[in-house]
DNA sequence: ATGATGATTAACT
DNA sequence: GTTAATCATCATG
């Protein structure tokens, strides 16, 4: 897991801001549950739910570096790259839906695990809201080639590009 | 490389 | 009727 973002209770970017409707009511439904909802009519958006049950407020996946099923990924997505670096490209490439909207995410066939130790972490202001725009809750591994968009400047040193042909 | 455009669903006003 | 936690595609420099 590459690249999150945080939505809070208190967030006015919060699906769960104005409170529980039919659309949100997972983001309520306590720690390890998954929200997911449709955007922009097409994408499917994966949120990790983490307070307790009754308070609105979830972690956005926004970028994976695929480690296994790659094949698979490929398959989905219909093409050989970008297979986890969005968080509408990552729910098609891993068959995430509405159908796994409310499921429990410590187990079960879609289970999140601990994975390596994080290295280096960046926190920027979260991508595409209009409101909360200045919170810095977005949060990446700035040497990860599978962000999603990546800050054009890095905390202490300039822009660090990586070469992308051989 | 960057910028514009439109797709398409569901919930909300 | 409007809006939306996006992305693929097409245009242009």
């Amino acid at each position: 897991m590459v690249e999150t973002e945080a939505y809070r209770p208190e967030d006015p970017a919060c699906h769960a801001y104005k409170g529980p409707t039919m659309r949100n009511r997972n983001i309520f439904a306590g720690p390890g549950i998954a929200y997911v909802y449709v955007s922009y009519g097409i994408h499917r958006l994966l949120n990790v739910v983490c307070e307790e049950e009754g308070i609105g407020s979830a972690v956005l996946i926004r970028a994976l570096r695929p480690v296994e099923g790659v094949e698979l990924m490929q398959e989905r997505r219909g093409r050989p790259k970008d297979l986890c670096n969005g968080p509408g490209r990552l729910t098609q490439a891993l068959g995430v839906d509405i159908a796994h909207d409310g499921r429990d995410l410590t187990e079960g066939p879609l289970t999140l695990v601990p994975g390596e130790e994080p290295g280096e972490i960046v926190a920027t202001t979260r991508i595409g809201i209009s409101r909360g725009v200045d919170l810095p809750w977005r949060y990446l591994a700035p040497g990860e080639r599978d962000v999603s968009v990546r800050p054009k400047t890095i905390e202490g040193r300039g822009l660090r590009r990586e070469r992308s042909r051989a």
